[in-house]
DNA sequence: AACCGCCTCAACCGCAGAAGC
DNA sequence: AGCTTCTGCGGTTGAGGCGGT
């Protein structure tokens, strides 16, 4: 309570926030959040800038549709692991838990759709607070799933681990568009982790600066020597700290 | 053109566990 | 050992966009 908090903003992030807040991470590194919550002059919480940080503005982020490769990844570690979204997160590089989880939630919004369309009655006692017309069994194509309701059984009796195959699949395609970040992600670790593809953001869409030429700009002023080439659909930062 | 309903996704909240002192 | 702070996770919400009528 008091002035502090009556200060904290909240709601959409301006462009001037990520650019203090990327300023920031630079300088510090992503941890410590309420460290540079302070620091940068934000008026957001350290929760508010880790969650834009890790969900939007890390460079190791994958943007646009997800691929029938990653949709298909999201439901078979769904039903072995259930609503562990941050697990399931980390087997598809790029992409973020909130991410899955928005397409998990509008995944089963159409299965269950489609499901009353087809007018089959499917029993539910599916604990899921979120989805209520969820089915228990969900049927994509000749498969099955097993939504655990948030309630997964380790490693389901009977289940045969074959991602690899698929999984292989999916490092394959990335390898060509981008690599996942070394463990030390800050923008400090860039030159170690040898040149590091950048979000694939698509200007004008998904960036939050609106051209190549401002991203360098921004990237320079948080320190980091970078050239930014439009590369495709996507685009690649290089950066020579 | 205006309205309406649905969908998407960014951002919030509460909670739990980890880490630090 | 116990308290405080930090971090991460899962659930939820609401604004804005989009398509249909």
């Amino acid at each position: 309570m008091g002035i502090q908090e009556e200060s904290i903003r909240k709601g959409p992030w301006t462009e001037q926030e990520d650019f203090q807040l990327v300023c920031f991470v630079g300088l510090f590194g992503d941890r410590r959040w309420d460290f540079i919550a302070k620091v940068s002059g934000l008026k957001r919480t350290g929760k508010s800038c880790r969650l834009r940080w890790v969900n939007y503005l890390h460079p190791g982020l994958k943007r646009g549709k997800m691929t029938p490769h990653e949709e298909r990844l999201v439901l078979e570690l769904h039903s072995k692991w259930g609503n562990r979204w941050s697990r399931i997160a980390r087997k598809l590089p790029g992409r973020t838990d909130n991410e899955i989880k928005n397409f998990w939630r509008t995944h089963m919004r159409k299965v269950a759709q489609e499901k009353k369309k087809k007018d089959v009655v499917v029993v539910s006692p599916s604990t899921s607070s979120t989805i209520d017309s969820v089915p228990t069994t969900i049927e994509i194509g000749e498969e099955s799933f097993y939504d655990s309701g948030g309630n997964p059984s380790e490693e389901q009796k009977g289940y045969c681990y074959t991602m690899d195959d698929i999984w292989k699949d999916i490092e394959d395609q990335s390898t060509n568009v981008m690599k996942p970040l070394c463990d030390d992600q800050s923008y400090g670790n860039f030159v170690s982790c040898g040149p590091v593809v950048s979000p694939l953001w698509e200007y004008g869409q998904y960036s939050p600066w609106k051209t190549v030429e401002e991203d360098n700009k921004l990237y320079a002023a948080a320190g980091m020597n970078s050239n930014i080439y439009e590369h495709g659909e996507g685009v690649v930062l290089i950066t020579q700290n």
